[in-house]
DNA sequence: GTCTATAATTTGATAGAC
DNA sequence: GTCTATCAAATTATAGAC
């Protein structure tokens, strides 16, 4: 077997059998999206990224010019994928407590499917480092989660309460994350939910 | 004026007249921390430390001869620090709430003090790409926080309902601080603070 | 303690051929 | 789209002089 014949670290890990070839872009954003979710913003170099395809980091610069750009990219994707997940989950849901578990729900799944924190999570802590661009995308983020959860709170709240929860809310969810990430234990975040829920 | 005579960066920002003179290891650990607390692990290197310093980078690794060791180093005083600061104020506290707003306010000091967010929760999100001594340092500091709030809660609760809640207000400030100072509103933390401690 | 000097590696980025 | 070739800069780290 020459060396050519091996396949790239990302076909090893994250294909089987009958899935869709994703094109070129889309795999160096998943490989990208996994290794700054592990390790920040500077874990991912373009010539790692390379690697993961069996490419040279030439290539990856014909996709992302720069780096900044790849981050916005990144963050933009998540937030569309995050939001379309959790409008589906919130689907059918009446109550504020139906909402709210949908949300808590959307952020548990998007920890346990990936083990790895929340990509703005991430970005969000290494804010001061980031370029303007990147750490911009990241703060629509966080506002159209605020909105989000201001929406879904109990309708009798005034609207000061409201925003009060919604921070706490996303906080706790956000710190959870990190919290049992870190510590390798998923009930962590799952002790914090339910207290985040319990408060409603 | 020679290019000698002009102070260190440090000396610049941080000292006034009359201030005792810290030794270089202390001034370099205050310098990495402020980094670190900003940008994370990478965004500190030997270079700039010494550029602050005005001297060579030789001569941090005198001082520290891996990064790693740096890391480790400033967790450690990091975290004695801080249940110095937590202890103090939490003296004269009688009452679970007492005890729990003294927690509360080391936190909002951590972050409204130096304007990052806390090193333990930006070491904490990258954990998966530090050297492993430093990620385990953080993980020590962060038990020590969720035994320390056990040991706040109120007596009535059973062990499995303090451990919960202690989860949950660890979570909820480091995601609080990473909110807040992410969206330069620091009432993002006040109000995730408050739910916190309304929630007991 | 601080320096010079240096090594080995990695990084972000570009020009231009195919 | 992908490549070769290349660059300038930065990074971690060490050896040895003063």
């Amino acid at each position: 077997m020459t060396l050519a014949a091996v396949k790239p670290i990302y076909w090893q890990v994250n294909t089987q059998v009958g899935d869709q070839v994703p094109d070129t872009r889309e795999i160096l954003m998943d490989t990208a999206e996994r290794s700054i979710r592990l390790g920040g913003y500077n874990a991912v170099s373009f010539r790692e990224l390379a690697d993961a395809l069996g490419i040279k980091s030439a290539s990856v610069h014909y996709y992302f010019r720069k780096k900044e750009d790849l981050g916005v990219a990144l963050v933009d994707r998540y937030s569309q994928r995050f939001f379309a997940v959790l409008e589906k989950r919130a689907d059918g849901a009446r109550t504020a407590e139906a909402l709210l578990d949908a949300y808590c729900q959307t952020y548990r799944t998007a920890l346990t499917s990936s083990d790895a924190i929340c990509l703005c999570g991430m970005l969000g802590a290494e804010t001061s480092g980031l370029p303007d661009a990147v750490s911009s995308a990241v703060r629509t983020f966080f506002r159209a989660n605020l909105e989000w959860l201001v929406d879904a709170m109990p309708k009798g709240l005034d609207p000061a309460a409201k925003t009060a929860r919604a921070s706490h809310v996303l906080a706790a969810l956000q710190g959870a994350m990190m919290l049992s990430h870190n510590m390798d234990d998923i009930s962590v975040f799952d002790a914090a939910a339910e207290v985040v829920k319990a408060g409603l």
